[in-house]
DNA sequence: ACCTGAACACCGTTCAAGT
DNA sequence: ACCTGAACACCGTTCAAGT
């Protein structure tokens, strides 16, 4: 499993350690010659393997990614993948997800007081997210995602609570809410219709909305022009053509609202 | 796809007439016997496969679910189940969450205020998660899961809005922050590990959040102690063996909280 | 209608071997 | 170290056929 990167280690420093008593009696071009020998030999590297499977989810879902494509789109055998990510396909999965999560923790800013660095930090996720919908499941849905890549958006948001005096036991229960509520949401958001024939499934779908009874859910049924295929259970399309912003955005204000109302540390009034 | 059902009611419609053209010269023992011929043959319903689903989806885990070994616990041929089930894998994960969240819907009191009846609704849904917690992706991260058979949660969620006084837009993101948030929270807080080689795994992650550099991380860092295992990005076990119960009491006190005090309709003051 | 057997095309992963 | 070819054990799904 985790043996790739440590012989990868001991390789390097093996090389450097050659590189340098050979030197002397070396011409360039023999290590060049030499480099590309090995390394260079196809030169796949990790990632080069996250962008192309990153590229084919997004193209063709997670659903119909499979190792063996990923490795007849890089021109490669499949155990060279296998090599250079980890034995196995969820450890790519974790790759593609780490990689993913270190976009969001870019511009991250200090200054500001602590509700706007929560606002910029969950809204810049939700962005980082939809510009990559199909991974979605890869980070809400799975554990190996919530690897320890992002660490900097933890930082942020502990510190954020810190701020607010949340310490402890709360801190952790705030901190839960708002992962849980605001990712939880964007992965609900785009989570992924079934592939099926086209629009097969959303017409049938539409057609069993429209035949919803009214004498078992009278209000459902008479809300429900303005509210079929626009909120969460009623809908056969996700976030990427149906948009959840306001939705997510009412959220977030609902959370940011309350954290305030309740934070120990409140601002002195003179 | 679709065509089963239909070839279904067909055939019963055959049948009825049949019996009725023959009944005269039938005996009750001929048709008993008939009828042991063909539906009983194997005696397998669609009831009785959701059934072994959730049971093999409980021991063994969403990823390690595979039609074949269904086919083989109910000791039946694979094409069986697609005759029942539809045509495909996924449908059958749809008739799972349907059934699951049918069981959701059961005592959903009508003379509370909508507060609690909000409160109830969502503590009832997590119950029900946390009590086949392997399904748990099937409900938040794929989207033929929203089927429509949830119908009494989503009427129960929506006239708990309408009696608040929320209307058109205001009420599509109340709803969409409510049933993301939450069920979000709980699709996140049920994740599956990844199914390594037992321990292996966490004595990594545990090692590696051990080794978070105190430079780039300060605060983390402080109160890993409080935090490690316990809070959602920064942990190797999900809510199957760590509680994330008062992260979502807190998480639906604030939701209810503000929504209460947005509320359109507010409770006369005398 | 309900059910089976055999087959197709694919998959993740591993093993032994090359350079 | 980096990479390949061939193989293993499985899978979802379909097709033709039985009752």
């Amino acid at each position: 499993m985790e043996q790739a990167p440590i012989c990868k280690k001991l390789f390097d420093c093996a090389q450097e350690f050659c590189s340098v008593v050979e030197m002397s009696e070396e011409t360039d071009q023999k290590k060049n010659k030499k480099l590309r020998g090995r390394a260079a030999a196809v030169g796949l590297t990790k990632e080069r393997i996250v962008d192309f499977a990153i590229a084919q989810i997004d193209e063709k879902g997670l659903h119909a990614f499979s190792m063996r494509e990923l490795a007849r789109a890089l021109g490669v055998s499949p155990n060279n993948i296998y090599w250079h990510v980890g034995g196995t396909k969820e450890d790519l999965f974790g790759e593609v997800a780490a990689r993913f999560t270190a976009e969001v923790s870019q511009s991250l800013p200090r200054d500001k007081p602590w509700q706007d660095r929560l606002r910029t930090v969950f809204q810049s996720y939700r962005e980082a997210v939809s510009d990559h919908a199909n991974v979605a499941p890869l980070l809400g849905a799975q554990l190996k995602s919530n690897g320890v890549a992002n660490l900097a958006l933890v930082e942020a948001v502990l510190t954020a609570l810190h701020d607010a005096g949340y310490r402890g036991p709360g801190m952790r229960d705030a901190f839960n809410a708002l992962i849980g509520g605001l990712c939880g949401f964007v992965t609900m958001e785009f989570a992924p219709a079934p592939d099926e024939k086209a629009n097969e499934w959303e017409a049938l779908f539409a057609e069993r909305v429209a035949a919803i009874d009214p004498d078992l859910f009278p209000y459902t049924h008479s809300v429900l022009p303005e509210v079929s295929n626009r909120i969460f259970v009623l809908r056969w399309e996700n976030g990427k053509h149906v948009s959840y912003a306001s939705g997510f955005d009412f959220l977030l204000d609902l959370l940011i609202e309350g954290l305030s109302a309740r934070a120990p540390n409140q601002p002195a009034k003179p």
